[in-house]
RNA sequence: CGGGGUAUAGCGUAGUCCGGUUAACGCGCCUGCUUUGGGAGCAGGAGAUCGGGAGUUCAAAUCUCUCUACCCCGACCA
């Protein structure tokens, strides 16, 4: 055996980082905090990106382009938002170089502009500038615009994935008349992640709202999505924005209403980011490698031929031509790995990347007319007649997706535990988990059990029931049930 | 950004304490032949100014300083 991973129970985050990379997933770029997502990867996002791309068109939503530079004077407009991302910004201060003999290439200090230019952290203010533009009368209204982009925080720490220095990402902006149609926009929206991550990534999550400590800045409300990785921390999956009219006011952005009067517009901004891909690795993953759910995975089934000689290799292609033909006409993604590694090279490469199904085909199968297929999941074998196979395999890639979030379902269900005590609470977060519980609703007990115990409010679920709970921490009667963890 | 650790060929390591020939090994890579049902074999070959920079010394992978990246633990975040 060579080229193992590091077993997850030992050292869970150097799993994390050999897997990406040996997957073939993405590699680090130059730039600190940089990453490069590889083609394996890429095309495991560009699934999530079209599956959600269709859900959000068939709602209305259309996609746009707005600029990667933001005047410095924008982020200042909306007070909370600048005190958000004020501290993670790149700055273009100049726009050209010149040679140097000394030190190579140096800043051309003529080159300084005037009104310096920030790098987008988001993008709420760049689009709420235009919309300005846009927004006239309660007939311009709704506007459902997303974007699909790449976005810049200068982070501290980062990790492949799950923090980078620049990510890519979806982020819807809309603007509505009312304040019931924003409200309802920003849940629909958060729906559609649910489904997103339920559905797609077999990611299970909890809804619900943000505590005002870890809302995103400047807005009035965030919904969350909420997923427990494989080491019972949490993962922020995604989020849904109701901005209110914070940045309609900060940008001065109003409408006449039916009946002639002015007022301001309501506003949602909603994301998901490539973040989503390490969600799918922390979920899934095993000792083994990736598992990557049918309905995103970018291979759905790898075929390993076993030949001995030219002659079966002529044999097996035969063989496999018609299965190959009639499995891509139903739409599964399928590859065929003809490069001379051993079988047994081959089963665990394909393994460790995640593909969740395996057909072997060699001589003893053409001979008695069958296939060997393995599951990734279970490493269940089974041996099937050529003619099972076309109606075997889009099933099995079904019961696949349902079993991994099966799995992981259960995995957070028995490490989610509901706790009255303070004791029991902190007793729970030295091993791990989510914890339902009853909390004051104050933010000073939120940061003292996080000073205590790291764990913070993922989220107020949508379906808590605080009425005959206390406050783990300070006693009192609970203003709402909450799940703690701590998160990534 | 603070504390601790690591950095030697694409990957994993030995050598570093105690400075001294041509920097060693396994895997991978290239060529050829033989192979192929759980990480194939033989033969030949390429590949490292020892993370970067500065210093001490006749001599530095080895000692000193500094910078960078990664890992673990804290503060910030999607």
């Amino acid at each position: 055996m060579k080229n193992k991973l590091p077993k997850q129970n030992i050292n869970f985050s150097e799993w994390y980082t050999q897997i990406v990379k040996k997957a073939g997933l993405a590699d680090y770029g130059p730039v600190k905090g940089t990453m490069v997502i590889k083609p394996y990867g890429f095309q495991l996002w560009e699934n999530i990106k079209d599956s959600f791309d269709s859900m959000i068109k068939k709602t209305g939503h259309v996609n746009a382009y707005f600029p990667l530079f933001i005047p410095k004077s924008f982020l200042a407009k909306e007070a909370e938002h600048v005190e958000g991302f004020a501290k993670e910004c790149a700055i273009v201060t100049h726009t050209r170089l010149k040679n140097d003999k000394k030190n190579g290439v140096v800043i051309d200090p003529k080159s300084k502009l005037e009104e310096e230019i920030i790098v987008r952290p988001t993008s709420e203010t760049v689009i709420w500038s235009m919309y300005k533009k846009w927004i006239q009368s309660y007939r311009d209204l709704p506007i459902l615009i997303n974007q699909w982009a790449n976005v810049v925080r200068w982070e501290m720490k980062t990790r492949l994935f799950l923090r980078t220095s620049e990510f890519l990402w979806q982020e819807g902006h809309t603007a509505h008349e009312t304040k019931e149609e924003a409200k309802k926009e920003t849940l629909d929206i958060l729906e559609l992640y649910r489904q997103l991550a339920e559905d797609y990534l077999a990611v299970p999550v909890f809804t619900g709202v943000k505590t005002d400590s870890e809302k995103f800045a400047g807005a009035e409300k965030t919904y969350c999505i909420e997923a427990m990785m494989g080491d019972k921390r949490a993962l922020q999956a995604g989020t849904s924005h109701n901005l209110g009219q914070n940045f309609a006011k900060a940008f001065d952005v109003k409408f006449q209403t039916k009946d002639n009067k002015e007022e301001f517009v309501w506003a949602t901004s909603w994301g998901v980011s490539t973040r989503l891909i390490g969600a799918v690795i922390l979920t899934h993953g095993d000792d083994i490698g990736l598992r990557i759910p049918p309905k995103i995975a970018p291979v759905q089934i790898v075929i390993v031929p076993i030949s001995k000689n030219d002659d079966d290799e002529k044999a097996i292609k035969l063989f496999l031509s018609s299965i190959i033909k009639s499995l891509k006409m139903a739409g599964v993604r399928i590859h065929v790995d003809w490069t001379n590694n051993s079988p047994g090279y081959k089963f665990n490469e394909w393994e460790m990347k995640g593909v969740p199904l395996r057909m072997e085909v060699g001589p003893r199968d053409i001979e008695n007319n069958k296939v060997v297929l393995v599951r990734r999941d279970l490493g269940e074998k089974m041996f099937l007649s050529k003619q099972d196979v076309l109606s075997a395999v889009p099933k099995l890639l079904e019961e696949i997706q349902n079993n991994l979030f099966i799995q992981a379902k259960k995995f957070r269900d028995i490490n989610t535990h509901s706790v009255s005590t303070y004791d029991e609470f902190c007793s729970i977060m030295k091993t791990g988990g989510f914890i339902r519980c009853g909390w004051d609703g104050s933010s000073k007990t939120e940061l003292k059990i996080k000073e205590d115990t790291k764990a913070t409010i993922r989220c107020i679920p949508f379906d808590e029931k605080p009425e005959d709970l206390c406050c783990v921490f300070s006693g009192k009667p609970a203003k709402h049930e909450v799940i703690f963890a701590k998160a990534y």
